[in-house]
DNA sequence: GCAAAAGCTTAACGTCGTTAGATTATTTCG
DNA sequence: CGAAATAATCTAACGACGTTAAGCTTTTGC
């Protein structure tokens, strides 16, 4: 009957999946461990803390894993793909860039990561600074893009009578195009501009 | 006494920069105006559509005015500076970014805008399909910067005893370095891979 | 001037995160 | 082995939240 910190968090992620996260309460996480809510605080500081260990949870299991580029894979295939892994956990949960966005991830599960990001560009010839702007600001751009992508899934139905036709096809296409594509679009957007900042090409 | 849901929604904003988003309660509101909780339902239908409203307000505001390029004015710096508008106007308000993320903007307030960058760049070239992803990219790094930026206002202390280094630095100069150059630099690299992609150079 | 509608009130419901204190289960150790 | 200690959970409750119901009070339109 161990119940302890690690399975809270699992058990609330999982749960998550289930009811959303304006549905995930405290009492509802307990009752899925046949257990009432009070419980849950000894494992955890409070429901903050419980959200920053989801969070946590399913950013490391995103990047789990993850080395240096392997000989022969460039600098820009690899910040791309560690990229795609974070958007698909990320979306791997019901509100999952909701739980992510703007949260502490604390050194245990982004440090490495961090480290490995900022190494790779180093070593590709960036400068430190360089490196760290890019990866902020591809992080940035995954974020919101998830952000949006989980949002616009319950969004309400769209107005007709557009007085903005341009803005009304793009609408429909960002309801029914794939969001692959539009996100590996804007992906290749910024890994453009780096390599162009960096090679001048 | 006139109490009319723009009062309303313009109190919740400017009551938002004292308690925070966490803090913001219809009692708190109503209070605000002299009045009881329940006597904000005539004038909104929920809490959801009142944050609703304060996202197209700030949005609105950030925007207003907006027009297409002056002429000798280039495509990227229209972009840039309206990206530039709609963080300041996010900054504006305290937890902004997490009042407007992913929130539903009807055309009444994004119909327009959408529209002017949308013609800009097509104007400029861009096939409609790519338009439209070029500006839902830049939208969605402008949002994820702004909550990362927001977030990281109230974020713990750092710990020492690094094993990542160029993290470390790189987290310092997160905290210190100047915001605004950050996000300048990610803008930079998204026009960039824009005009790549629409004249090769 | 009076009915109807608009705009607000008080009262309450159910739910939430969280705390206090009692209670049980498990471990530690003389 | 048994008792003290501690770990883990319980019940009960608090205050606050969003929201609804039902009733007043003011304004409006004929």
């Amino acid at each position: 009957m161990g119940l302890d910190r690690e399975s809270v968090v699992r058990t609330a992620l999982r749960l998550l999946g289930e009811v959303g996260l304006d549905g995930l309460t405290l009492r509802r996480i307990a009752a899925e461990l046949n257990v009432r809510a009070p419980a849950l605080y000894w494992h955890v500081k409070d429901k903050r803390a419980l959200l920053d260990a989801m969070a946590a949870t399913i950013f490391t299991d995103a990047l789990a894993g993850l080395e240096l580029p392997l000989r022969g894979e460039s600098w820009v295939e690899w910040t791309a793909e560690t990229a795609r892994r974070l958007r698909r956990a990320t979306l791997r949960h019901r509100d999952g860039a909701r739980v992510l966005s703007g949260r502490y991830l604390d050194n245990a599960c982004a440090g490495r990561p961090m480290e490995l990001a900022l190494r790779t560009l180093c070593d590709a010839g960036f400068s430190p600074r360089e490196a760290a702007r890019g990866v902020t600001s591809i992080y940035a751009y995954v974020q919101g893009f998830a952000i949006e992508e989980q949002a616009a899934r319950q969004d309400p139905p769209d107005e007709q009578a557009e007085r903005f036709p341009l803005a009304a096809q793009a609408r429909l296409d960002l309801l029914h195009a794939d969001a692959d594509a539009r996100f590996e679009h804007g992906l290749q957007l910024l890994l453009s501009g780096l390599r162009l900042s960096r090679y001048g090409r």
